[in-house]
DNA sequence: GATGAATGAGTCTTCATTCAT
DNA sequence: TATGAATGAAGACTCATTCAT
């Protein structure tokens, strides 16, 4: 009873709607209570045809992880932009993901639970966005290092472990800004921003990492 | 075939051994593909004995979150010394967290993907410990501001922010440093120190947070 | 992919198309296993049309039936010639069925294993082939006897049960002799005309059914 | 509702009457057009029942087909006298397996139709039983030539094609006998073995193979 | 003459759960 | 204390079959 039971619709339609029904059920549900009857049913379509489009469940999964992946890569992507300094790209970076992650629950759930709670397959899948992140975010800190007019005597084992750090808080606070109510994608970005930036210490001593004015951009 | 058949034991050992197992079981197959038949072979025991002492496969799934989560707060409160500074005292802390997730994997994995995907029951259940040590952590933050002698002029919300992102990067990293091979938790602990404490910036400056020689502590 | 895809062509060949289709999935997985999907692909048509030339599984297996066992009889009638004596026309009956089985296998599946093994309906189908040739071979062996200028003492029902022993052995052999490889529909048809005219008894002491030398006719 | 619903038999009771069902099912509808559902309700027990004692569709096919097997080759093993003269071993052999199919039609059906019509895996569990009559009938046909002072020119191929004709013939009776109402096994033995021995030649000639009196044995 | 879109019904299989002992 | 025997309910998947064009 999810949408309305249009009929005869061309294929590649009908397959977005079940995408959109999976992965809302994955999202919600989990990989393996979420079952192929709901997702049809709130497709508007039959079981069957599900299985002529999508092929099988693991298929289906698989599908959706990688649809939610290379929408939250291209939104991050498309929120960054190259020629600006490294801390400002960043700072875009994290809006762009919390926005998009804030946007589309369903979508993080299912990349970022349950895509990694179901064998090597599917988190394989999710390990591959995450790198393209973390590979990212590791040649914003090496940028930034340069910049700095510092030889970056980081090494790279601790530049990855940094970035780990930074991508996985950035995931956390996602879940968890998504779950409070009245914590704006802003304000999550601005500080984890600060957070990530001038650290604790800095911030405690009363100079934190200035983020720019909100201006026009999505305010998440 | 897990355990060894012994037979009649008193009933909390027995119940132990069905915990092991179970927590052993629901942290590689997760909650659904985790069958209340592999847990009680894996116990050594037959399935009615399991019902009779834990009931249901959702009651048992709870007590095992219950029980690891409660080692896990334990393990941190004690590698935590409530005299040291502040910023000692969250160093300790993540080493204990680091090392105590390292030690116990199947545990980690039930409280940090298996417990979160499914449902609010069970991920109730693991909120309620995870703010015990954001708690913990918020109150170490707020003591290091005043210790640092500057009016904290960091709202609450904000604070709970900080906490949260650095307990996500935490969790992050304990996941990162079980997967990568030859990453010691003391590493790890390091590096979200360093992160945490004197934020990037500072960081790249070459200014770090200095970490306390290696000392007597469990190694990790 | 199995046929070139041509379009328009006039019902009886497509038909025909199917139909051979048919006979070849059939005989090969089974009335039940085989899919009208496959069946139609097979054919280069769409599933629809497959109906509505065919109607339906259970029609599409009997005219398949019906085809085959047509063109069985027709086979072995056509290798007969009825002024030569009784053994004579046992041998060429005998070669020309060997030869027909082992050129179209799917279709000997379909008739001497698939038919039969799906309820009255299509098993019937078959019976009926069968008695022509049994009545056919029954004929021959009243021949013979009076041939033999001897009143045939042999009674109807123990006629039946020869020729039926006789039809039998051959089915038999035909199946055999398709899967041992090395084995000729000549060799089988030789093989078998002596065990039935001769007889152990008179193969053992020497005295064979003396078979006609090769001459020019299809080698099977 | 086949059988009267007895609850709590001990494993290996079920485990026949489970088989006997599923002979009779698989015997009478064909391998796959047998449910599941059909055969546990025959059996008086639910299907997870079926599952948990013989495991798949296929293994529980498998099962049947040895157990028929092995209850063929019995029944013809202890038909058979090894002292007596081939002619009468082969007789009293033929007799058995007549007596036995006739009596365990379903069984029969399995073995000679259902387990040959589904693919590699069945049909050489039949054929290696198969193989085992047939290897049985070669050496009673190399006796008798040997009992016949003949020295036995027949080549070995010649032998093997003999006793697969013989034994086809059998199968074939069986079916024959089975079907035709007012047909003992008895008869049905006869006459083949008069074919076999006494070949259609001599028959005809009036010199038929004398079966012994009909005696003690059981009448099929 | 021909097909892309769609489904009702049914199959095998598994699982959490409970008696009876 | 402990278990062999047993099942209701549900889930993934497939198939023969039909519209609407």
């Amino acid at each position: 009873m999810g949408a309305v039971k249009t009929k005869r619709m061309p294929r590649a339609v009908r397959e977005q709607q079940m995408l959109d029904a999976a992965v809302r059920t994955f999202g919600q549900r989990g990989y393996m209570a979420a079952s192929m009857d709901e997702i049809a049913e709130l497709a508007g379509v039959s079981k069957p045809l599900v299985y002529l489009y999508l092929n099988s469940k693991e298929d289906l999964f698989t599908t959706c992880i990688r649809r939610e992946a290379h929408a939250l890569v291209e939104a991050v992507r498309a929120g960054v932009h190259p020629e600006l300094p490294a801390d400002r790209q960043l700072w875009e970076g994290l809006r762009a993901f919390f926005a998009h992650t804030s946007r589309n629950p369903d979508g993080w759930s299912v990349l970022h639970l349950q895509a990694r709670t179901h064998g090597e397959p599917f988190a394989a899948e999710v390990t591959a966005m995450r790198e393209e992140i973390v590979s990212l975010v590791t040649r914003l800190i090496a940028v930034a290092a340069r910049e700095a007019h510092r030889d970056p005597d980081l090494p790279d084992r601790e530049v990855a472990c940094l970035a780990e750090a930074l991508v996985g808080a950035a995931e956390s606070l996602a879940a968890w800004s998504n779950a409070t109510p009245g914590t704006t994608a802003r304000q999550a970005a601005a500080t984890l921003m600060n957070f990530a930036w001038a650290g604790l210490g800095n911030l405690m001593e009363g100079r934190p990492w200035s983020a720019p004015e909100p201006s026009h951009e999505v305010s998440g």
